[in-house]
DNA sequence: ACCAAGAATTGGAACGATCAAAGTTTGATT
DNA sequence: AATCAAACTTTGATCGTTCCAATTCTTGGT
């Protein structure tokens, strides 16, 4: 039990060269099947293990992404970007790859800290999470040619399409339009919005898949609309004072979609405390919450997210980064989130 | 920008040979102050950084704490983990230490995951969460002598005090006691637990907390205690319906403490339902829930935890693992967590 | 049988850092 | 001034792997 087994160890045993065995490991087409076969039998016989650290310090790369560990994470939807590393790292596995986690308090610093990773040659990608408008963070990775993806679209108009900027997201607006037309289908005519106030990128996509389908099953104008929007900040307490208000003013109200959990949240327990236990609420995130409280919740398919961003790195199959330079039209993936509905609902009638 | 500068650079601009610039990197202490600031200045100069692959394959340390992202990671509870990661990732970094994730759907294949991850030198230490009765991952380990801690003691009797278990746990007893103590103050008396069914290690150990302060306090017997003591699953719907059933049969309830928010989640909707939304409810984790809705909670120092898994394995300043003979006294730490009072609350009146 | 072309395999060098041991300078002591 | 110990610097070897170029082995056509 004294010494890991090295490569010259089990070419020794194999009766072959270390190239051999290396070729076994890493390009077994090119090994004569017998050969490749004892090889393997001595591997498995010494229980060999290759190496990572000599590995990558031979070639310069580390199998490795880096993803910052977002300090925002606390709150409702929390979950969502859990569940995401969750689901990226399990993938990244199947393809040879290692997660590693950093945290940085600011962009600034996250920067410095891709700046460490990079140079010191831990991490060879990076998949940044929570992107927002004129984020440095992009700029300065296609700057330094860091090969990167994002979680999120980029929110200004001409990077959208950059191919340099590979990107996954999720289509909210796509997810508020079924969350909406599931309601319209229902027979219900008065379907409220509740929102964060614009801009937010993220905000204003979702809207508008409720906008859309209000529009065109309704033929509603935009006065119409914006009767029917209504807007809170991310805090399920002033998400219940705002549907509070809303419940006294808008008594025909029959369907309210929000742009998150945590908004829903709040206007469930209006709804509760307003004698309108039934009226439909739908949250976007399907966090524990949604689950727990039980109402309906647009889900994103992370397992997709991670698959797509993956995809963009890596190539479809491929284990290892590809070039950077994707087709301008394979740069970006949009998923589409999907509709859990849920009844009845577990808050006090 | 064509290569990456080397140590070979750096001492050839500060004209010194690649060892002192290796000593000024590790052992700056035995260069003499004016050579180790000719180097330091030619190293920012270079902007220089060490190459982690390479100094790995010398040391024969990664420098990395390996972590398995666990799969029931969902539900209210979830963010623990979560809150845990990034105070650990946030502390290793200072430390000079990478966290590394890994995933694995079962204990077996944990171990599977964590011997590859040893053999191939990736990682060096691992920090296990969620550990229960009988847990083969803590045999495995130590019998193989890879360096770990983890977050929760273990729950064998004869294990607690294995000075080569190193552990880190949260004194839920401590919580549950200081939460029930500050109803009594209130002026409470008929004091209610919520929890789980036993066996149950955290489930037994916090309603110790609660049964402590009633006795001591009320002078209750264990038959008045079980008349208190009520039972129900990990989830919200659950506690909703038992919660209703004992505010019903028990109307002079006047306080609830809970094993965690889910329960206590479910306890705040049976009490808003049964019109004693003033009954003061007490949870555990201090999730996200507990801020949105507004109760009670008892909050996990993540960051006391992170801090002492750290200093269990590489010592209280150390930037190097330590060899794996704590003194018996101090290879196990007990953070006391501390009550969040939150009022009013949230749900309707 | 012979040879060329391709497939399969080999040994030496290199990746960039630290270790170990030998070499040099410095300063105090006699 | 000579000597010696302490402090610091230098050089060569090494970690385990893959790359590179050279070599040997097959195979099939003439």
């Amino acid at each position: 039990m004294g010494q890991l087994p090295t490569v010259e160890d089990v070419a020794l045993l194999a009766s072959v060269s270390r190239q051999t065995v290396s070729n076994v490991l890493n390009t077994p087409a090119i090994v004569k099947p017998a050969t490749r076969q004892r090889v393997e039998d001595a591997i498995s016989q010494l229980g060999y293990r290759q190496n990572a650290s000599a590995r990558r310090l031979r070639t310069q790369k580390s199998s490795t992404i880096g993803i910052r560990l977002d300090p925002m994470v606390n709150g409702i939807s929390g979950s969502v970007l859990d569940r995401f590393l969750h689901a990226l790292t399990e993938q990244a596995d199947a393809r040879g790859m290692r997660v590693l986690l950093f945290t940085a308090p600011t962009p600034d610093e996250e920067i410095e800290q891709i700046r460490r990773l990079r140079d010191g040659s831990d991490v060879d990608a990076f998949v940044l999470t929570a992107t927002f408008h004129g984020d440095p963070r992009t700029e300065w990775l296609i700057e330094n040619r860091v090969p990167f993806a994002t979680f999120g679209r980029p929110w200004g108009i001409d990077d959208m399409n950059d191919p340099q900027h590979l990107w996954v997201d999720v289509d909210g607006s796509a997810g508020l339009r079924a969350a909406t037309e599931h309601l319209l289908d229902g027979g219900a005519t008065r379907v409220h919005y509740l929102g964060w106030p614009s801009p937010s990128g993220t905000g204003d996509d979702r809207r508008r898949g409720w906008a859309d389908a209000m529009r065109e099953r309704l033929g509603l104008d935009e006065a119409g609309l914006a009767a029917l929007h209504h807007v809170t900040v991310e805090d399920v307490a002033s998400a219940t004072a705002v549907a509070t208000a809303l419940l006294t003013a808008e008594p025909d109200i029959d369907g309210l979609v929000c742009v998150s959990d945590s908004l829903a949240l709040g206007a469930m327990i209006a709804a509760a405390s307003a004698g309108r236990p039934d009226l439909p609420i739908i949250g976007f995130d399907n966090t524990p919450i949604a689950q727990a409280v039980g109402f309906s919740s647009i889900e994103q398919s992370l397992g997709e997210v991670a698959a797509g961003v993956l995809e963009l790195l890596m190539g479809a199959t491929g284990s290892d980064l590809i070039g950077r330079t994707p087709s301008p039209g394979e740069a970006h993936r949009l998923v589409t989130p999907q509709l859990i509905v849920r009844r009845p609902h577990n808050l006090p009638i």
